[in-house]
DNA sequence: ACGCGTCAAGTACTC
DNA sequence: GAGTACTTGACGCGT
């Protein structure tokens, strides 16, 4: 059983590849007032400055033999912004954007996106449903436009829980047929630490048919009476069948007893391996995504730290199999 | 060079 | 119903 790991957004071994630098709304709107075209011109830089770090970040993950990578969400700043209609971002940036998607593709490279918590498809909110349904979108486009399939997913969760969970996990049914559909075949739906969990999660993707990520951390916060990750992982594991992609979960540790919600820097691997023998159990080639402040660090430590693990065998700085 | 307040968003909680 | 916490990387100002 082959496993592969990732890690989110920024490299902590690599200096100055932030792929989310940003230019907040307020300070263009200041620019914008004396000077519109300077404005714009700003966020371009600040845009062409995160493709630029996102495509230096793919290559130190070739280096490192990273294959799993979550795209920041930011790295186009204010291109969802209502008042930033007129900058078509997505064709300025075309040709940057293809150079990321093929070298994605030559590397065989998992990527993904995670768009922000005020992305909401179960929102009773018809305004919040709206901007969402433009967030989705936006990430769709970034995806396709690289020219990457639909291999490429956007990871997100179910959403509020409004007073009333069953009424909620209904609303996102009815919600959902209001999301284009170049969105809807990438979404896939994770369990959450608060309210959404497993097999909530893993009942909505039965019914509309989506691959689930199980999150083995947010499991631990919030899960149904007698709800066991034994029991979960033939259904996560199934919902990933007709994809051609291996099952994935996210994995992190609590930042401290009383914050236990919080990422800690590292991840404890005490805290993955007991499911790495779950998933033995199935015989199933999964990816790991790493959760954890230190970021790839953090994800090169944990697969070292393993090591001391009965059965694992490491195959690289982010690659491991366990017999 | 560093620290602190600010920014951006939706939900959930407190009073 | 108003205010605040949550989250997180980055900006920008003050020292």
């Amino acid at each position: 059983m082959i496993i592969r790991f990732g890690y989110v957004a920024m490299s902590m071994t690599m200096q100055n590849a932030s792929p989310s630098k940003t230019v907040t709304f307020k300070i263009y709107s200041k620019l914008a007032e004396k000077d519109p075209e300077a404005a714009l011109n700003k966020v371009r830089r600040v845009t062409r400055q995160n493709l630029n770090n996102c495509l230096r970040l793919l290559r130190h993950n070739k280096a490192h033999g990273v294959q799993v990578y979550r795209f920041s969400s930011k790295i186009i700043p204010l291109g969802t912004h209502p008042e930033l209609k007129h900058w078509d971002y997505m064709g300025e940036m075309e040709p940057e954007l293809k150079e990321l998607g093929q070298f994605i593709r030559e590397n065989k490279m998992r990527v993904t996106f995670h768009p922000d918590h005020f992305t909401v498809i179960n929102t009773p909110v018809a305004d919040v449903l709206e901007k969402s349904i433009v967030d989705l979108s936006h990430h769709a486009g970034l995806l396709k436009t690289m020219g990457l399939n639909t291999c490429a997913k956007l990871v997100m969760h179910v959403g509020g829980g409004y007073k009333d969970k069953s009424a909620s996990l209904e609303r996102f049914r009815q919600n959902w047929s209001q999301v284009p559909s170049e969105a809807r075949e990438r979404i896939t739906l994770e369990n959450d630490d608060k309210i959404y969990t497993g097999s909530d999660v893993l009942w909505l993707c039965e019914q509309l048919k989506l691959p689930m990520v199980l999150d083995i951390h947010h499991y631990r916060c919030n899960h149904g009476h007698g709800e066991t990750l034994s029991e979960l992982a033939p259904r996560f594991i199934n919902s990933w069948q007709e994809t051609g992609l291996n099952p994935k979960i996210h994995v992190s540790s609590p930042k401290s007893e009383k914050n236990r919600l919080s990422h800690h820097d590292y991840v404890d691997p005490g805290d993955l391996y007991p499911f790495l023998k779950i998933m033995r159990e199935h015989n199933r080639d999964f990816d790991v995504m790493v959760e954890a402040k230190q970021k790839d660090l953090a994800m090169f430590k944990l697969v070292q730290d393993l090591k001391a693990y009965p059965g694992i065998k490491v195959l690289g700085e982010a690659l491991a199999e366990f017999v």
